[in-house]
RNA sequence: GGGACGGUGGCGGAAUUGGUAGACGCGCUGGAUUUAGGAUCCAGUACCUAUGCGUGUGCGGGUUCGAGUCCCGCCCGUCCCACCA
C-alpha cells in the first residue's frame, strides 16, 4: 500500500467501486433478518449544511454497522421536494419552482455521494414527482370516502407574509414557524384530516415507544392535550340557547360564581350587536396579542354581557362575562369560573369585585375567602354542596357528573388540544388536492382513474398562486353531472408528503398501488435518526398517517418508527449555525481540505449523538491527524511482510497487549451496539491504536501477530464510520473480500481472561495502595493479602479494623475508624 | 406557571449496575528532529498554602465502608409547552 495518506484520491477511487458494484442496493431476502435504517430526507436548499452532514452521517454508521452484523440493511434517500423556499427563489431569479429544486437535488445528491453514505439509490424518490403524490391523492380520496377528510369554513392561522394557512403546529409562539411573522385570523374553507379520530391512540401508543427519546414522547403528550372532564350546559335566562362549557373540576360546580366566554364566542358576539361597549371590548380584543410572554403578562379583562346564566343544581343566576383570558379554540370557548379553585378565575373575581365561594377544602382545614390570596387548587373534600358535601374530590366528580347527566344537563367528556390537520395550502408548489368543485354538485372527488392531477409547471412572478389565474389547470367538467366545473386550486400542506415516504421507499417503483407486499418485509423502520425539532410536526403526522394506511389495509405496523434517535444541533462558536449569525461553516470546504473520512469522524467523536456538538477547526485537525497516524502505522507494519498467525502461548507482553485490545474491541462493540455512543468507540479505536503503535515495529512473530490482528480489528470498529479509509487498509492488511462484507470485530474471551488483577486498596475510602491477585483468589485471600499491605498497616496504625469490604475484580476497603 | 434534559480540568467530553473521577481528543509546557516554519516523535498537564492522613464533579444537607452517580432542599443553564378550563 502506497505511505501516505491521501484522502481525496483515495475516497473518489473507492466511492467508484462502490457505484460501479451498487453496492448498497438492496432486495427482499425473505431468509434473512432485515434492518431498516432511515434518515430524514432533506429540503433540497441547494447545499448540504452541517446538520445534514451529522445525520446522514449518524444514520450511515447505524446502517454500516448493521450491515456487519449480518442483517439486511435498508438505508434509502430521497427529496422533501415541494415547499415554500423554492416559491421565493423562483420569484427572485425568474425561473419555475420545478427547475429550481431539480438543480438542487442534483447538486445535493453530488455531495451526498462525495461523503460516502451507503444509500441504495435505486430507491431514490422526490415528492415533486407525479409518480410519487398521485397515490397521496388518491389516499386522500379514501380519506374522503370515509369522512376521515372533510371540508369546513374555519377561523384559520393565516401568515401574510407567505400568502397561506398554516396548521396549529406551524403557529410558533404567535407567528408563522418559516418566517416569524405573525400570523393572522381568518375565516376559510379548508380541508381537514380527522387526526383527533386518532388521538387517543397516537397518546396511548407513546407508552409502547420504548425505542423513542423522552423528550419526544413527552412533547407528543403534552401536544395531544388530553384531559377528562365534564360538559355542563347552562340554561341562559330567557333564551333557547344553552351555554355549554367544558370543566375538568366538576366537583367544584357548587363553587360557580359567574361565567366567563371567549371574545369570538357567539354570545359575545350577539350581545356586541345591541351594545356598543361589549363590541369595543370584542373589537380591542380580537386584535390581542397572541405571542407568549405577553400573554402571560397580559391582565385578566373582561366585560359583563346582558345575559345570566342559571346554575343547573343551585338554580342561582350567574353573571357572565367575555373575558380576555377564555380561549375559542379550545373546549367549547367558554368557562364556568370558580375562583376560589382556579388561579384565573381568582384574578378575575378579585379584579371586578365577584364572590368567591370555597366549596372544596383541604381534609381536616378549611378556607375563608375573604383571606384567600390564591386559589385552592388541589383536590380535597368537599363542602357547601348539599347532597356532595363530605365526598372528597375524586368521589365528587363521579356523583356531579351522574347528577348532570341525569338532569340532562351535561356529560362526561375527553377534550383534546389537538386539533384537525388543517392541509390546504394557498400556494403553489405543491400537490394538488384532487377535488373538483361543481355549483350544481359541489366537492366533487376526481376519480381515481383521472389520477395523478398533475402540477403544471410554472414559472413565478409574485407570492400568490398561479394556479389560480390558470384556466388551463382550474377549467374542467364535473365527473358526476359533466357540467363545467373548476378545480380546487389549493395543494397539500407539504408535511403530507413526509408521512408516509418511509414506506414509499420499499415500493418506490410501484405503479399499482401506494405500497405493495415489498413493505410488509420492509416496515416498520428499526431506526429513524433526525432532528428533534420535528418532535410533534413531522413525527406526529407520520404516526397518524401510518395508521391511517394501516386502517386501509396497506400496511401492517401500527407505527413506523420504532427506534428514533434525534440528533443535537450543531453550534460554532456557542451558538447554532446560522447565515444571519455569520457563523457557517461549509461541510464542502472542510471535505475539500481534509476528506469526507475526518469530517465524519470529527462529527462522531467530539459529542454523543443526541447531544450538541460543538465545531472545532482544531478538532477536526486532531481527527486527521489520527487517520493519518493510523494510515502511516498500518502501511509501516504491512510493509515488514504478512501477518503470521497466532502462536498457542504469547510471551507475557504480547499476552498483556492482546488482552488490553481485547478489552477495547468489547467497549468499543458494547459502545456502537447498545449506546450509539460513538464518540466513545472512536476513543476506544484511538486507544487501540496508541497501543499497537509502540509495537508496530516488533520482529517478533507472536507480537506481529497480536499486532496484525489488533490493526484488522480497528480497520473494522472504524469501518461504517470512515469506510473509505477502512476499506482502503483492508486491503492494506492482505484481507481477500472489501471491509463492508467483513464481519464486526468479536473479542476473544481466552483474550479477555487474567491470570492476576490489580486491586485498589483503600482505608477508609481513601486509595492507599494496590495490590496483584490472582484472577481467581476468594474473598478471605484478597482480605488476607489487602491486610498485610505495608501502606495499609501504616495508615491503620492501632486502631481495630471494624470492616473489609471486598469488590471482586475492583478494589478492597479497609475500614478502621 | 407546567414538563424534559443538563451543570465534571483552560476547552469538547469520559466514568455503562453506588466501587481508582478526569478515558480519548484539543490546547498548553518541555525535549528530540529540522536552515527556518510546518509536520512528526517523546515526556508532562485537575487544583493547592504541595516533605499531604491535603482539596476537588453548581450550592447546602443526608444515606452508605464508599456518592459525579441515590435521597431531601436550593441555585444556574438549555429546550419544549403554556390564561388548555
Amino acid at each position: 500500500m502506497e505511505r501516505d495518506y491521501n484522502p481525496h484520491e483515495l475516497e473518489r477511487a473507492v466511492q467508484q467501486s462502490w457505484e460501479a458494484e451498487d453496492a448498497f442496493a438492496v432486495g427482499e431476502e425473505l431468509d434473512r433478518q432485515k434492518f431498516y435504517c432511515l434518515s430524514m430526507f432533506p429540503y433540497p436548499s441547494g447545499r448540504l449544511h452541517m446538520g445534514h452532514v451529522r445525520n446522514y452521517t449518524i444514520g450511515d454508521v447505524i446502517a454500516r454497522y448493521q450491515r456487519m452484523e449480518g442483517y439486511n440493511v435498508l438505508q434509502p434517500m430521497g427529496w422533501d421536494a415541494f415547499g415554500l423556499p423554492a416559491e421565493n427563489a423562483a420569484i427572485e431569479r425568474g425561473t419555475s419552482p420545478a427547475a429550481w429544486t431539480r438543480a438542487n437535488i442534483a447538486e445535493m445528491k453530488t455531495q451526498l455521494k462525495r461523503l460516502g453514505f451507503g444509500y441504495d439509490w435505486n430507491r431514490e424518490l422526490a415528492t415533486c414527482d407525479p409518480d410519487y403524490y398521485k397515490w397521496e391523492q388518491w389516499v386522500f380520496l379514501r380519506l374522503l370516502k370515509e369522512g376521515l377528510a372533510y371540508r369546513k369554513k374555519a377561523p384559520v392561522n393565516w401568515c401574510p407574509n407567505d400568502q397561506t394557512v398554516l396548521a396549529n403546529e406551524q403557529v410558533v409562539d404567535g407567528a408563522c414557524w418559516r418566517c416569524d411573522t405573525p400570523v393572522e385570523r381568518r375565516e376559510i374553507d379548508q380541508w381537514f384530516l380527522a387526526i383527533t379520530e386518532y388521538a387517543d391512540e397516537l397518546l396511548d401508543e407513546l407508552g409502547n415507544l420504548a425505542g423513542w427519546p423522552d423528550e419526544v414522547r413527552a412533547m407528543q403528550r403534552n401536544w395531544i392535550g388530553r384531559s377528562r372532564g365534564v360538559q355542563v350546559r347552562f340554561a341562559v335566562a330567557g333564551a333557547e340557547q344553552e351555554l355549554s362549557v367544558f370543566t375538568t373540576r366538576p366537583d367544584t360546580l357548587m363553587g360557580v360564581t359567574y361565567l366567563a366566554v371567549a371574545p369570538e364566542h357567539p354570545l359575545a358576539q350577539a350581545s356586541a350587536e345591541s351594545n356598543a361597549d361589549v363590541a369595543a371590548f370584542v373589537e380591542r380584543m380580537s386584535n390581542r396579542a397572541t405571542a407568549e410572554g405577553e400573554l402571560e403578562a397580559q391582565e385578566k379583562e373582561g366585560i359583563r354581557l346582558a345575559a345570566e346564566a342559571i346554575h343547573p343544581l343551585s338554580g342561582e343566576r350567574l353573571p357572565v362575562y367575555a373575558a380576555n383570558f377564555v380561549l375559542m379554540a379550545y373546549g367549547e370557548g367558554a368557562v364556568m369560573a370558580v375562583p376560589a379553585h382556579d388561579q384565573r378565575d381568582f384574578e378575575f373575581a378579585t379584579k371586578y369585585d365577584l364572590p368567591i365561594r370555597p366549596v372544596v377544602v383541604p381534609e381536616g382545614g378549611d378556607l375563608d375567602p375573604g383571606s384567600m390570596t390564591e386559589a385552592f387548587t388541589e383536590p380535597g373534600v368537599l363542602k357547601d354542596s348539599e347532597a356532595f358535601s363530605g365526598l372528597t374530590s375524586a368521589g365528587a366528580f363521579e356523583a356531579i357528573a351522574d347528577k348532570l347527566k341525569a338532569l340532562g344537563r351535561g356529560e362526561r367528556r375527553t377534550n383534546y388540544r389537538l386539533r384537525d390537520w388543517g392541509v390546504s395550502r394557498q400556494r403553489y408548489w405543491g400537490a394538488p388536492i384532487p377535488v373538483i368543485h361543481c355549483d350544481a354538485c359541489g366537492a366533487v372527488p376526481v376519480p381515481e382513474a383521472d389520477l395523478p392531477v398533475v402540477l403544471p409547471e410554472m414559472e413565478l412572478r409574485e407570492a400568490a398562486s398561479p394556479l389560480k389565474q390558470s384556466p388551463e389547470f382550474y377549467r374542467t367538467t364535473c365527473p358526476e353531472c359533466g357540467g363545467a366545473a373548476e378545480r380546487e386550486t389549493d395543494t397539500f400542506d407539504t408535511f403530507v408528503e413526509s408521512s408516509w415516504y418511509f414506506a414509499r421507499y420499499t415500493s418506490p417503483d410501484s405503479d399499482a398501488a401506494m405500497v405493495d407486499e415489498r413493505a410488509g418485509y420492509w416496515l416498520p423502520v428499526d431506526q429513524y435518526v433526525g432532528g428533534v425539532e420535528h418532535a410533534v410536526l413531522h413525527l406526529l403526522y407520520a404516526r397518524f398517517v401510518n395508521k391511517l394506511m394501516r386502517d386501509t389495509g396497506l400496511i401492517a405496523s401500527d407505527e413506523p418508527f420504532t427506534r428514533l434517535l434525534t440528533q443535537g444541533m450543531v453550534l460554532y462558536g456557542g451558538a447554532k449555525m446560522s447565515k444571519s449569525k455569520g457563523n457557517v461553516v461549509d461541510p464542502q470546504e472542510m471535505i475539500d481540505r481534509f476528506g469526507a473520512d475526518t469530517v465524519r469522524l470529527f462529527i462522531l467523536f467530539a459529542a454523543p449523538p443526541e447531544q450538541a456538538l460543538e465545531w472545532s477547526d482544531e478538532g477536526v485537525q486532531g481527527a486527521h491527524r489520527f487517520l493519518n497516524r493510523l494510515w502511516r502505522l498500518t502501511a509501516d507494519f504491512a510493509e515488514a511482510g504478512p501477518v503470521p498467525a497466532l502462536p498457542a502461548e504469547l510471551a507475557e507482553e504480547a499476552a498483556d497487549l492482546r488482552h488490553q485490545v481485547h478489552a477495547l474491541i468489547q467497549r468499543a462493540s458494547d459502545d456502537v451496539r447498545r449506546r450509539y455512543h460513538f464518540n466513545t468507540a472512536v476513543a476506544a479505536t484511538m486507544e487501540i491504536t496508541n497501543a499497537l503503535g509502540k509495537q508496530v515495529g516488533s520482529d517478533d512473530r507472536g507480537m506481529r501477530a497480536v499486532v496484525g490482528e489488533g490493526l484488522s480489528a480497528v480497520v473494522r470498529l472504524l469501518s461504517p464510520m470512515t469506510p473509505h479509509l477502512a476499506n482502503a487498509l483492508w486491503q492494506g492488511l492482505g484481507h481477500t473480500g472489501t471491509v463492508e462484507h467483513a464481519a464486526w470485530p468479536e473479542p476473544d474471551p481466552t483474550a479477555l481472561q487474567r491470570e492476576s488483577v490489580d486491586l485498589v486498596v483503600q482505608v477508609n475510602g481513601k486509595n492507599r495502595d494496590e495490590i496483584r491477585v490472582p484472577a481467581d483468589a476468594d474473598e478471605a485471600a484478597v482480605r488476607e493479602q489487602a491486610l498485610t499491605s505495608e501502606r495499609v498497616r501504616e495508615f491503620v496504625g492501632d486502631t481495630p479494623v471494624r470492616k473489609v469490604v471486598v469488590v471482586p475484580g475492583k478494589l478492597v476497603n479497609v475500614v478502621a475508624k
